[in-house]
DNA sequence: TTTAATGCAAACATTTTGCACCCTG
DNA sequence: CAGGGTGCAAAATGTTTGCATTAAA
């Protein structure tokens, strides 16, 4: 599972495993269908009594970016959102422009129309995000 | 044309159409297949001999955004990148990794793959991005 | 006990804003 | 000439970093 994968990137790395880096990987590796930012997951440690710094947040999730357990998203805002890669099947986000709400979705045929439009231009392609913008089924009743 | 949308546009809001707009509108609808952040149109306009302040260029944008002429995209860096909503097809960017080159992609199945993928969820598709990440041709090489 | 992790505050980068002055309509 | 536009500097945001202290291994 992929804490286990952390855990051995961390000690490949001579880095250390830490309370701290576990309490921040449970609160994105938690299951609930959340992409939160930096700013939510101190909010989320605080209430549970855990003061962690942001400085440490920010870190940490740049080490999860780079372990590539965790994706680090754009849905417009003027920050990153994060969430944990383990859905093998690429998907993409229904974010709601009125009331923010992030639904996924996936498909695995745009997977090999992107693959296709890369070899079509000689192009190496690594990953790719689909952001697709609009109203959810709730706002569009106001 | 797109000069003549703007120039209603701000009528129409009894906004002004002044020479620095004109300015900033021309540098991104040059017809060059840049897709330029706020400081490189500060920079190139400047290498012409206007100074823009940048307050000035980010109120632009903003203004040619909300009329829908301009799109805001996002490469996955710190800062947004801007480009002409000219083509109707709507089209992705192959993003390299390596050295940053931008290239576009358009692809129609997508486009009808994703309206229907909002139809499956109740959600009233207003746009949407796709950034596909690699390396591209030159940068495979090394 | 050695080396990395953390918190804090300061630094950074990008974007926005308040205000005095300038220009378009 | 009235009301919006602009530049400037300061503020607001989100994120990173230097350094002294703390805690893994």
């Amino acid at each position: 599972m992929e804490l286990k994968a952390f855990q051995d990137y961390l000690s490949s790395q001579k880095l250390k495993f830490t309370r701290t880096r576990l309490m921040i990987f449970k609160e994105i590796f938690s299951g609930k269908k959340v992409h939160p930012n930096a700013y939510e997951i101190h909010k989320r440690l605080k209430s549970k009594g855990h003061e962690v710094s942001l400085a440490t947040i920010y870190r940490t999730l740049n080490l999860l970016v780079k372990t590539g357990l965790v994706s680090e998203i754009d849905f417009g805002e003027s920050h990153s959102h994060y969430e944990p890669k383990i859905s093998k099947a690429t998907h993409g986000h229904l974010v709601c422009l009125s009331c923010g709400k992030v639904k996924e979705f996936s498909h695995e045929k745009i997977q090999t129309i992107i693959k296709n439009i890369g070899k079509e231009s000689y192009f190496k392609t690594d990953k790719f995000s689909i952001q697709v913008f609009g109203y959810c089924k709730d706002c569009q009743k106001k």
